[in-house]
DNA sequence: CTTCCTGCAAAAGTTTTGCATTAAC
DNA sequence: GTTAATGCAAAACTTTTGCAGGAAG
């Protein structure tokens, strides 16, 4: 699995005239093993020797060309993710109290009745629609329980 | 119904021991007549003589009392708009070209699948589900257009 | 050998803060 | 009168950019 990661990263840059560098391979590696969307600093803590102007340059470069995507959230700072090309179509469990992310996938009849529903919004507003972004918010199982103690 | 409006963001307020001075007023006005998250940029233009500092300082008291809320985003600065106590729970229309953001409500209905799917996932992953976020990014009427023509 | 990538340092952008002044209650 | 809000300027913060050196193809 993570091969097929690689090898499509690096298609992905190559079609737009880049390399798929070591450290844009370590990028990639990375946010792949996370489990959900990784925060700067995390990238620059964790992956050791990444220096953060080429961290920032390369997730823009990785995001040009479709491999990783920004994802909005209210920290001051940023996280990325694989792109759902990647990583397929999913949605985020968000910890409102320490700001940890996971990712999570809806039952897909479900997903097809959301996409409906917003089509007819849409619709109703003269927007084009695209696509959606839908976040869970609560408390993770470590911070439900500090809430308790 | 702006009345109503200021009369709870003025008891919000006092209950916390603030004022509503003149200035909060105003961001309150100018976020209830805007059909949607108003932008820092917005909020410093529209509202002639609103300084910056005052600005800030103003959302996040107001966002303590719970009468705004700091609305997530790609862009490089903040989106505030009223609370869903004041303005009642609703969805975004975000156009992926220029930014803009109208509110829009979903079928109730609707609504309550939504949260019980959400419960569902949120148990499954160890999550204590509060509420959701939820957007539908697409082309408002006017980049639609553009990209047309 | 040409093009792209990296790293450092400096700049740009938004947001926050210190402090003296002014307004609210 | 006492406490909180405002405005200005400076600081803090993340992110972007310029430029020289190094690696990739």
């Amino acid at each position: 699995m993570s091969v097929v990661v690689h090898r499509a990263a690096a298609d992905m840059l190559h079609g737009a005239g880049q390399r798929y560098t070591n450290q844009r391979r370590r990028l990639v590696e990375l946010l792949m093993r996370a489990g959900g969307p990784g925060s700067i600093p995390e990238i620059l803590g964790a992956g050791r020797g990444l220096k953060q102007s080429s961290v920032y340059r390369n997730l823009a470069e990785l995001e040009r060309a479709g491999v990783v995507s920004r994802v909005v959230t209210d920290e001051e700072f940023g996280r990325w993710e694989l792109s759902e090309a990647l990583a397929g179509h999913h949605h985020h469990l968000v910890c409102s109290s320490c700001g940890r992310v996971e990712d999570a996938v809806m039952p897909s009849g479900f997903e097809r009745s959301l996409d409906r529903t917003l089509d007819g919004l849409a619709r109703g507003a003269g927007f084009a629609h695209l696509r959606h972004r839908l976040d869970l918010i609560g408390l993770c199982a470590d911070c439900a329980n500090d809430a308790t103690a």
